[in-house]
DNA sequence: GATAATGCTACTAAATCAGTAGCGCAAGGA
DNA sequence: TCCTTGCGCTACTGATTTAGTAGCATTATC
């Protein structure tokens, strides 16, 4: 049995507050998430071209990524155009863009320390 | 056998790329990754309070999670006062904030809906 | 009829996470 | 010294989630 699709107003995995923010962590917090409405930025999606995209997922977890952002309103199915993003998760689209800046800094940082020790199998 | 810290510049799980988005993507796309972020934003926390913090997350995993924060250099451990998040990681905090924000319209949206019924198990 | 694309499900194996217990260490008080 | 407390961290078992592959039913196009 799968956990339940996260909604604000309600008790979700790892918080029983019913704060909208756990909510969202714990959405957006799930494997694939994030990456599903990166993937959706650009304009709709059909399942398989969103799989594709999201180099080859497994279709049970995309399937279920999905139910949970359309439970959560984030992405629509619109029969024909495949999968988009709703109003609401165009919203978060700047915060996506400014993870993007901040990535991309991130790795000049990371560049630059030129180490290549500290990592872990 | 866990699965590597992501780090720019370096394929990740689920992209062979090696772009920086990618990277972050597959860090912060990991149960209590954000939720971590989240509960420091306020100051450093101890482990054993970081971990209550988090509704008693397992340390197995706030352990791994804190592991690879530090190697993608989000988090230090500052013997004494605990886990703190480092200069990078709060200029996320704007984005954090920002997802608070939104995620209490979300509230709303969802609160004005009056549905109760496209949950799942 | 053959081919291809769609959304989606079934199934098994692997990886991750949860839950609990406990270690070694250091500090503080009696 | 003994006792207690808190610290970071590890071990272990079982549950949950994810990966990987195959395939179905439907629709459309040739």
């Amino acid at each position: 049995m799968p956990a339940k699709a996260p909604l604000p107003r309600q008790p979700v995995r790892g918080s029983t507050t019913g704060r909208p923010i756990m909510a969202l962590l714990d959405l957006l917090g799930r494997r694939w998430s994030l990456r599903v409405l990166w993937e959706l930025q650009n304009g709709p999606l059909t399942f398989r071209a969103l799989q594709a995209a999201c180099d080859g997922v497994s279709p049970t977890v995309l399937q279920q990524r999905l139910k949970e952002l359309r439970a959560a309103r984030l992405v629509v199915h619109d029969e024909g155009r495949g999968y988009a993003l709703t109003e609401a998760a165009r919203q978060l689209q700047p915060n996506l863009m400014a993870l993007q800046d901040w990535a991309e800094a991130w790795a000049r940082e990371e560049g630059s320390r030129e180490t290549g020790s500290e990592e872990q199998e």
